[in-house]
DNA sequence: CAAGTCACATACAGTCTGCATGTTTTATCC
DNA sequence: GGATAAAACATGCAGACTGTATGTGACTTG
């Protein structure tokens, strides 16, 4: 059981054990009803390693956050780099598959939902900023085509992620996907249009 | 100071005197980091008075947020019922309403963000369709027509609602607020344009 | 006015967080 | 390759908080 690994190798898999037990509790029960016990325990390490890894439970969260902010631009990235299309083929696409990678369980609550509250409204917005509102930035600038008619760039792209996060959400709490993938798109176009 | 008053009096007071300073606290320092003995403190009375009244610390969250709720509805409802309007006007004259109602200190912290991690993003939904969403969704179906264009009623309510819930957000961020109530007032106009 | 109910106040048990201090495992140096 | 340092954990503990159980005085009702 103990083969002999070398320091970063250990610290590495225990990070991960902690952020893989962290983020299925976090998911399954909220923040504030998952206790450091319990992720220690199901990481099957002891508390200390994990306030040895990370400052204090806020600061374990906003690790998962992290990892999964990271997946969900990846996601998007691999779907409108994957084929050549035009500025606003690649919006739309963009949106769809925003849309498909939030599907993923448990990611709408940990961003969109525990995210804001335990971060902060500023620190959250931060975060969404630097991975996928300024992708939705550039593919609106690129499709618009600089004359955003009737608002700013800036405030277009703010309202958009908002109502692409609303629709994930909503999907996640049961509503039809295709009813508001559909809607998405045709807000978007809407955006777009002439 | 013990002037003789009725028991629903004494309890009215005491419980109106929790309602105010729990607000005030959860807007400042967050649901999580305020604690019942604050709350008690500042209300000046005990935490048994607290415990007598609310089944727990959440339940006088819920009741906290159900007044806000109601204060915001009332606000929006005053100025669309104030004049004549048409339906595409009232619409509009309700969507920068609820802007300003939601500009109130302390009601994006509390509906927006603490609200739907606390309650959970279904109670906090159904929340706010008892409330807002409703409205708008009526005001939405009087102005198109009932020929939504490419979505449902329910999906583009969902939607346009999540936008104004940022633009309120960016507004208590700091940004222009005019930048942002002129991008709603445009969203809407392409939402209801033919 | 006696009996009962309501509106609190107080005391307590259990749990949690973060830190301080040990212990073990890996790396470094000579 | 043994000693020393440093990283990676493990353990113990103090303070604080939540919810409940129980006690007490103010009001209400027959």
């Amino acid at each position: 059981m103990q083969a002999r690994r070398t320091n970063p190798e250990r610290a590495e898999a225990t990070k991960t054990a902690l952020l893989d037990a962290a983020r299925a509790l976090f998911v399954r029960d909220g923040y504030a009803e998952t206790s450091t016990p319990m992720i220690a325990e199901a990481a099957k390490v002891t508390r200390g390693a994990l306030y040895h890894h990370y400052a204090d439970k806020r600061d374990l969260f906003r690790s998962v956050l992290e990892r999964e902010a990271r997946a969900v631009a990846e996601e998007v990235e691999m779907r409108t780099s994957a084929a050549p299309l035009t500025p606003r083929e690649a919006l739309l696409e963009g949106s769809l598959a925003y849309l498909d990678a939030m599907a993923v369980p448990g990611r709408t609550r940990l961003l969109l939902v525990d995210g804001p509250a335990v971060l902060g409204a500023q620190e959250s917005a931060a975060l969404d900023e630097a991975h996928a509102a300024r992708t939705l930035r550039e593919g609106l600038e690129a499709a618009l085509g600089r004359n955003p008619q009737g608002f700013t760039l800036p405030a277009v792209t703010a309202l958009l992620s908002a109502a692409f996060d609303r629709a994930a959400l909503a999907i996640e709490a049961g509503s039809d996907p295709a009813e508001f993938r559909s809607a998405v798109t045709a807000l978007v176009e809407r955006i777009v249009a002439e």
